[in-house]
DNA sequence: CTGCATCCTAAATGATACTG
DNA sequence: CAGTATCATTTAGGATGCAG
């Protein structure tokens, strides 16, 4: 399943086979917000859909099935008209939650050093040409 | 620069309008696995490539610019012949490998249970059609 | 060894129209 | 409302050749 002949992260034993592939989800463009949004309590499609902004239906329809099928995210249909769905993170969703967060509350507390950074680096290559 | 109209991560104050563009670099394919592999220390560029495994010359370098103009990495060139290029984790980038880590683990200490998911996932849509 | 440039293919994504 | 299907476009990614 993995091309590269050595470990991909060799540094968690030898069953780091599917280690990558888990990053490779999570590394989503989207299912680090999706996880995300999903932090305080079920949300449906539409509401998914505006809270994390920018994203398209048929992505947002693809990543969800992704973390479904994953087992990170439960998805209820209730029979009603007009339809209603909910997405709500599952207990291994929920393990996952902690360093997700931590990870978008790092990002919130560096980006605007992150963002200085960019601009130096920008400013630094107009210098050189 | 985010094209949604709300905010991307209301739950960060007013300054999420970058927060979003900085989980997108992290949440790049390779971003994680990349600062992931420097945790121990400096790595030149082929021992990056061979720790991550199935990564080509091409994204490895693009993603190491991408991570250095984030402040994320710093990059030394050593005048030797042959020449030597070794990147090594900022301090910002340091403090960026906790929560990293934290994922990794996750990831690590997941995976065959994300992996028995799955197969569940798909056992269960065949017998769907 | 490093890494840039080029060409080419595969995958991700957006827009739109249509269905239960 | 919550999708699915299709098409068109953009982007990521790999392969190769060449340069410092």
């Amino acid at each position: 399943m993995f091309p590269g002949p050595p470990a991909a992260c060799q540094e968690h034993g030898g069953k780091g086979r599917f280690v990558r592939s888990v990053l490779e989800r999570i590394g989503d463009k989207w299912s680090l917000m999706i996880i995300g949004s999903l932090h305080q309590g079920p949300l449906r499609f539409s509401a998914l859909q505006q809270a994390i902004g920018g994203i398209s239906q048929r992505m947002l329809t693809l990543n969800l099935r992704h973390l479904e099928r994953d087992g990170l995210i439960s998805r209820t249909v209730y029979a009603e008209v007009p339809p209603r769905v909910e997405y709500e993170l599952t207990e291994l969703g929920h393990s996952l939650l902690v360093p997700v967060l931590d990870l978008v509350n790092w990002a919130a507390d560096h980006s605007d050093r992150i963002e200085t950074q960019r601009e130096a680096y920008d400013a630094a290559l107009e210098g050189e040409s």
